[in-house]
DNA sequence: GTACAAGTTCAAGTTAGCTTGAAGTCAAGC
DNA sequence: GCTTGACTTCAAGCTAACTTGAACTTGTAC
């Protein structure tokens, strides 16, 4: 007994608003079948995949990279619980990463502003890999990586 | 002799593009004097702002709560050491902080979804707090911060 | 049968952090 | 004196991730 439950529903229980819901489903992250009146109807697993985008937004991933993991699980019926794993296996590296970056930040915070070496051309730890002269726009020193754009936020 | 620079050079010297140099003027973050044909001229130190920019923007803050930062800053003269030191003890908490969410969001990973739990309602880990039903947009649980909304990314 | 809440679509607006373009100025080199 | 490049201002555009509003339909309650 599939149990379907209505956008309002699943705003309340996901904590994520329903215009936020149908823009998902717009950009393809879930996706909901339809009563006769046209209106959107859930299928429980459609929670967990908001979890997941939700968590995944923390951790910093856009939602088109989002995307592209759950392309990545089965289109039909409920994922389980290997299918989950099998996604979680990425972001790890990605925390990783950016808790290192993040300590390194906090090392230069103190070894380097706190020395007085914060001086562009010559701190070794603000020019990471001598990243500098990159092509395209933003700050091209200090970033490590690059900045997918938005909302994966501090 | 304060040698002064123009808005190309210190461009060029902090990987900043001139119109992100002009934007953050106009948000009050930096400051220039002006020679007699109204252009830009920058006194070294600003290098040290702009470098203060780009490492806050990476740990996180937007550009609002930077310039509230650096407004801290003697308006006169080059910051001194203990200026800057004064300045970075925010960050450490900061960074501590979403060290720290990075770090739950990896044991959500392998605990959370990893178990099964990763059910909206049922989560201890996903809904640290009882966050739930704070009122304005954006989704309500797992968060448990504000999102300053940009480019704080990852 | 009538009100009201909840749902629908579509277009436009919002915020942050810039970039781009247009139109004009200025200084240096030839 | 003329071109070139670096600079100026100002307005508009861009992207992500949504929200808001308008105009309309449906389902539920009384």
């Amino acid at each position: 007994m599939p149990e379907l439950l209505t956008i309002g529903e699943v705003a309340k229980r996901s904590g994520v608003a329903a215009s936020a819901l149908r823009f998902y489903e717009e950009k393809g992250l879930i996706s909901s079948e339809r009563a006769g009146s046209g209106r959107r109807r859930y299928p429980r697993p459609v929670l967990r995949r908001i979890a997941f985008v939700v968590f995944a937004q923390r951790v910093g991933l856009t939602l088109e990279e989002i995307g592209a993991e759950l392309a990545k699980l089965p289109p039909q019926g409920a994922p389980k619980r290997r299918d989950w794993s099998r996604l979680s296996a990425a972001w790890s590296i990605r925390i990783d990463d950016r808790i290192a970056e993040l300590e390194r930040l906090k090392a230069g915070l103190t070894e380097c502003i706190g020395c007085g070496c914060l001086s562009l051309d010559r701190c070794r730890l603000a020019n990471p890999g001598d990243g500098a002269g990159r092509a395209g726009p933003g700050p091209r020193y200090w970033l490590g990586d690059k900045r997918p754009a938005a909302p994966g936020r501090s």
